[in-house]
DNA sequence: AATCGAAACAACCGCCACCCT
DNA sequence: CAGGGTGGCGGTTGTTTCGAT
């Protein structure tokens, strides 16, 4: 790829070793963020952006290199099913993958699987009506981090974690399993098959609903 | 060995949400 | 409250690598 310089004199393009170099030696400095520092700090020519992206998607010690297994693949794939194009989303849930990885295989690999006639369409199937323990609420908005009741079947709720649907606008929030200890690295034996839409009348006008795949569970709310 | 198309990978762009002033 | 700055995301494009012919 060749190197080109547009507009103000920032450098695009493939990164050198030696700007590799100036940006690892910068991030283990300062530590990441504060990427508008960044090309100023390592004494690079580069916009912010790339050097987040650099870091972010090869750089970074965490990022595992080389092919998909095959249970990164089938958890690729059922979370592809469950949170469609979400690449950063399904990236979290893959130790050591980037949202460029898994966007890039799926581009190449998934795509092409569900447009060909080898694999059978998901079957939808309609919500139903399921009662689940009432949550504890406050504004009709559900209260988190409140400690686990000696017999709830969840808990360490992961407010952090919160996504919005952007097909319907409502918040998801994951929510661990309370058999699984941690949130460590996900293990097939971890993962259980994705389970359909489960709509729960929670109470004070609330609707949730609820999906799970292995330790991870979704509440998706209604009224926000 | 050369060529060509497909696949894989890397990087850029535009947009949006959030935060701070 | 409004506006600017920043970080992050998804879509897209460009380049490189690989494999078939």
């Amino acid at each position: 790829m060749e190197s080109r310089n547009i507009g103000e004199g920032v450098k695009r393009g493939a990164w050198s070793k030696e700007e590799d170099t100036l940006l690892k030696k910068c991030v283990q400095t300062y530590g990441e963020g504060r990427w508008h520092l960044v090309p100023l700090r390592a004494g690079l020519n580069r916009c912010r952006k790339s050097c987040r992206l650099r870091w972010v998607n090869y750089l970074s010690p965490n990022i595992k290199k080389g092919y998909f297994t095959e249970d990164e693949v089938d958890l690729l794939t059922r979370l592809h099913k469950l949170l469609g194009n979400r690449w950063s989303l399904i990236a979290g849930r893959i130790p050591g993958r980037t949202a460029n990885d898994v966007k890039n295989f799926c581009n190449t690999h998934i795509v092409k699987m569900t447009s060909s006639k080898l694999v059978e369409k998901t079957k939808i199937i309609k919500p139903k009506p399921h009662k689940l323990p009432k949550l504890a609420m406050s504004n009709n908005k559900p209260i988190f981090n409140q400690e686990p009741q000696p017999n709830s079947q969840w808990r360490s709720i992961v407010p952090d974690a919160a996504e919005t649907n952007k097909s319907n606008g409502k918040r998801l929030y994951p929510i661990q399993k309370g058999s699984f200890s941690g949130g460590g690295t996900i293990e097939k034996s971890n993962v259980g098959d994705i389970k359909c839409p489960i709509q729960t009348d929670v109470g004070d006008g609330v609707t949730v609903s609820e999906f799970s795949m292995g330790f991870w569970k979704f509440f998706e709310f209604d009224d926000v």
